[in-house]
DNA sequence: CGATAAATAATCGTGCGCGATATAAAAACA
DNA sequence: TGTTTTTATATCGCGCACGATTATTTATCG
């Protein structure tokens, strides 16, 4: 790195823009599902499996209780998700996907189609940078554990 | 793609989390500086160019006025910014670094090097990686705009 | 010139995202 | 058993981030 503080020289601004640049581009698409982005993510999440707990798909997410518990409880005003203490332990809560839930399903399978055409690249290229990226995260990560 | 509602199959899942890991990364050392993430690339923008109206400054940072009115307010109460209109101009907000603010730049000089070893990779590595997300970006802007 | 349109910031409301803390339940322990 | 510790979720405060709107100034047009 020549210049190592020139803004075009980072790459946590590259993934930062690129991050604002990707919501712009669901925004449309998730609208018409009644969903925020990070919503949506919880959403994807249930549909591979029902019954998660909070702290399950925070695991899984990458997010805190203190911002999983109240996109949980908009999920489940919108009437898409049921939050249940468990019977086992009454400390954990139980997330389980409602019918309409299970049916919203349906309308975002076109979704990632429409993110690869937006990107303008094939979805081999994609799945190879997107493991990239995966790479990098888990680096991170290990750095500040 | 086989499964295309598969968390782990996209792309936007890996850049959101990547941006959350290195913002993990940052906290601490801009901690040091009394810098959240989003001033902290202000600054580097102002240190780059100082002089810079609000509205240069977003269209660098793809932030809107609502989001860095706020941010650079803060920036001002802290002392490392002055915000004036310009007398050309009564619209245009003009951005000027304190000498407070010009000196901050020493302290953050050895962050980039941070970033780079908790990568985990060569500098090399992660400028080619850097240009493909900014690449991704570039495109997806072009697909909304 | 005056009316209209365009440009620039700022304001407001909503939803993250996190750290710190609180609460309650379960587990571990003496 | 009763006490302490750990675990799981929730609450609170702060700072983004954006869309929609507003206020003010400048530019444009007839």
């Amino acid at each position: 790195m020549q210049d190592p503080l020139k803004l075009d020289n980072f790459i946590c601004f590259a993934v930062y823009t690129a991050s604002h640049a990707l919501n712009r581009v669901y925004k449309p698409l998730l609208d018409a599902l009644g969903l925020t982005y990070p919503q949506y993510l919880a959403m994807v999440s249930l549909w591979e499996q029902d019954g998660q707990t909070v702290g399950g798909l925070g695991e899984k997410l990458f997010l805190e209780s203190s911002t999983l518990t109240p996109l949980l409880k908009r999920l489940e005003t919108a009437g898409y998700v049921r939050r249940e203490r468990s019977k086992d332990d009454e400390r954990v809560v139980v997330l389980r996907l409602t019918e309409e839930g299970k049916h919203l399903r349906e309308k975002a399978i076109g979704i990632p189609g429409c993110i690869v055409a937006a990107s303008g690249r094939s979805a081999v290229d994609l799945t190879r940078l997107q493991s990239e990226i995966v790479a990098l995260r888990e680096a991170l990560n290990r750095s500040v554990a």
